[in-house]
DNA sequence: GGAATAGTGTCTTTTAGACATTATCAA
DNA sequence: TTGATAATGTCTAAAAGACACTATTCC
């Protein structure tokens, strides 16, 4: 596109002060907390982290929650609950990205929390450790349960959980972010079973292959193989290269959309 | 994939209360603000909608704010700054999602304000009126004097206007979004303009056309013509369709990638 | 007719999908 | 050898990119 004219404020006409706003009226004071949709490959599934909270009338699985401190940055805060319950500090091949905010009423009436959701990801070597009951649940089964209207998670956490299953599996068409779910170093087939699970599809190997090496800065081959086991030709090794956006995309079979 | 058996714990399992736990601890409180980045095209270019907020030692622009009140959603408090700065309220052909969140200190030592950015675009028509200095400003504009360090807007409200452009230029390329910044009804050249002002980039008008038509529920035909013109051919008319997300996406051009 | 804008046809290159084939290991 | 897993080759179909061409209007 040619360059236009410039008729909107010139750069000079941007640094003379017009006039004074008062935007600032009631302002809410709510509690700030942060939830961590932390994802994982467990067994060949998909699994998210929850931990058990007892409530009057029985329970539910909630997701990782924390009260954002005063000094504190959002970002932190949500590293910090990770440590918390006793998954290895990021980054160690992981991810952690702020996936949407909402404001919903506090438990007394009249208060609000600010939750802040986050999504991590992790790869499969992570073992929750805490004083807290926190366990590996299947989306899958989570997703089931649902449908019959059974989740034993809160309507508006299993929506987030959702929004995080979906930005993880679009991020993977255009990202490369499965590399953060793979142990390091991993072959291209560890890669493609992460693609496969996530997306729940099965994918052509020889085509995978082609477009993940033809990606650049994707992997990068360290020059060795995996130790020969009972059978099967040892496989290439790799670890994420310096590429964090793909394109063009790996495409994601369409049944799965 | 075929379904692997359910090694995590199973729906039955789920519904026991292993533990409580108690997660409360320190709450900080902050007040809740939403930032409002505004887009829309304006005279050919991409510009965004500031306004001038004069401070000690000069003055600089800033995002719409508006703080949460007690009782409102985030949502309805974007919706309601949108309204006060008299632009039309949506929907009327116009879009507007959340973008992120970052918790920053107050203007007062101590104090913390939590602001929700919000992404709004809307179609050429709104002129923004209000008592206070608002204006559109040109984004390649804002880009050049960020370049230069010279930018009229502090730091942390460019890094949200940078990603917002970058959200919308992203959106443009998986999602009907185009339509939301055409007036209705429009030309396939008005959509076109669209892509071409936000992505930078001159698209081929055989390849759009054939692109957007074939993608369903991108746009519907009206069966109607624009009024004739002093020279040029009518051309047909459109109005958006029900898709909300492309799938095989509209290809953006690498350079501006 | 010319100027201006809208719309069409078609060829080439690239990419994706399908699937057969070869390679390298252990037992 | 067989069984298992990794890696490669190749054909076909679909999509993208380039670009020449036709159509409809006002002057």
């Amino acid at each position: 596109v040619s360059e236009p004219a410039v008729t909107l404020p010139s750069p000079d006409a941007l640094l003379g002060p017009p006039e004074v706003d008062a935007v600032y009226d009631a302002a809410a004071f709510m509690a700030v907390a942060v939830d961590v949709v932390v994802l994982t490959i467990r067994r060949g599934q998909l699994a998210v982290l929850l931990v058990w909270r007892q409530q009057e009338g029985g329970g539910s699985w909630a997701l990782l929650r924390r009260f954002v401190l005063p000094d504190e940055d959002l970002d932190a805060a949500a590293h910090r609950e990770l440590e918390d319950i006793g998954l290895a500090s990021l980054p160690v091949g992981g991810h952690l990205e702020q996936l949407r905010t909402c404001a919903s009423p506090g438990r007394d009436p009249g208060t609000r929390v600010v939750s802040v959701a986050y999504l991590g990801l992790l790869p499969e070597l992570s073992e929750p450790q805490s004083s807290r009951e926190a366990r590996w649940l299947a989306v899958a089964d989570l997703t089931h349960l649902a449908a019959d209207g059974r989740c034993p998670v809160a309507l508006d956490q299993w929506t987030i959980i959702a929004d995080g299953v979906e930005r993880a599996r679009a991020k993977l068409e255009y990202s490369s972010l499965a590399t953060a779910l793979c142990d390091e170093p991993f072959t291209l087939a560890d890669l493609r079973r992460v693609y496969e699970t996530v997306w729940g599809a099965r994918l052509d190997v020889a085509n995978f292959r082609r477009k993940v090496l033809s990606t650049p800065g994707l992997v990068e081959p360290l020059g060795r193989r995996t130790a020969p086991a009972s059978g099967g030709r040892p496989a290439e090794l790799y670890r994420p290269g310096p590429a964090r956006t793909l394109h063009p995309p790996i495409p994601r079979p369409v049944p799965a959309r």
